[in-house]
DNA sequence: CTGACCCAAACGACCGTTTGTTTGCCGACC
DNA sequence: GGTCGGCAAACAAACGGTCGTTTGGGTCAG
């Protein structure tokens, strides 16, 4: 059976949305098909009627957490407005998938590097995409005369994204600021550095 | 023979900084004995002649990683400079600290979870620690009007881990800039971000 | 001759994966 | 309306291999 014609199913649908909160919780190679098969209440063989092999299913929950920021990322790049609100945007909206999606983005951003070298290539092409995108926006800034000339473009870039990826290891459910609310208060700090 | 005893030991040594590497770049549940045993050049039983177990070599390595960078965290805040000065210092020192010590630190940041609840709750302190140097020195920054007060004293202190802390991901030995000026860049745009 | 160091072998458990078979449900046809 | 083919889903069992760890005996330098 092919791929693509597996991917609508919805057992195969469960079983990935348990290998993010696994894999997010005990590592990559610290979940056993076992584990995999117990929540979802079956024998672990049973589990290759819906997959291919256990990398396949690390590659489908780094894929969706990487398409998301992606996604976020391009829609606030191609906004109508300056560069500090754009880039404003993106922070928020990094934040927001990153916590709403807490298990697919902690596998994104930890267990990626454990894919064989070729489905590693394709998400390290998603990532310099994203990177990309953050670049574009703050030099599109810099010309504007809304940040600083003298500003590194690759060091402010890097911040914004450290910022962001980071809040996973931290963020706890339930806390008094929700998503938005961190999301914006990073912005403001890292605009700030960046302004004239 | 009492852990104490086994600390000064050469060949013990040697095998934590193998663990060092190979928990850095594999995982720990991606690393195996056999793994370590071959570095080291020997069979995977006769590890234990100078270890316990696995797992205290992952405390080994991780402690090594905490202390590091929460000694140069305290010489940081011992410092008789102003806050914005001494803010620098400690993002230098962690940025340096993270880069000259690249395996332990990445160990300890990535795989300090996977130690059981006892084990883990004595890095969890230290982590506590580090982080509360970071606030102490926001706090006095902002007492002294150097830094503006309505800045979030959590958020300032998260910002400056996220961005020491995501480091080791990106950097590569061998690039352009060395250990001291990446942290100088970073510490220039989050003190402007800072200041009143 | 004492320790430090290591080897060879084995322990039971678990690993990811494959196989052949069974189950229960579906729409299609008599 | 009843029966039957087909099919997705799961089972039980086994594959060869690796896991972390223990044991007992050997080697060799101080």
């Amino acid at each position: 059976m092919a791929l693509a014609e597996r991917t609508r199913s919805p057992r195969r649908t469960e079983l990935i949305g348990i290998a993010a909160r696994l894999f997010s919780e005990r590592g990559y190679h610290g979940t056993s098909m076992q584990h995999l098969a117990e929540v979802l209440g079956v024998q672990r063989g049973s589990l290759y009627a819906h997959i291919g092999s256990k990398e396949e299913l690390l590659f489908e929950v780094v894929t969706e957490g990487a398409d998301r920021f992606l996604q976020r990322g391009e829609s606030a790049l191609k906004l109508e407005a300056p560069a500090s609100e754009r880039l404003r945007s993106l922070l928020v909206g990094h934040v927001e998938t990153a916590i709403e999606h807490l298990d697919a983005a902690t596998v994104f951003l930890n267990e990626w590097r454990y894919l064989s070298p070729e489905l590693r290539a394709l998400i390290q092409d998603k990532r310099d995409r994203y990177e990309a995108i953050v670049r574009d926006i703050v030099t599109d800034g810099i010309r504007a005369g809304e940040f600083r000339n003298d500003a590194d473009v690759r060091f402010a870039a890097r911040l914004v994204l450290s910022a962001g990826n980071w809040t996973y290891t931290w963020y706890r459910p339930g806390g008094e600021l929700g998503p938005k609310e961190i999301g914006e208060r990073f912005s403001e700090l890292v605009i700030r550095g960046l302004q004239p």
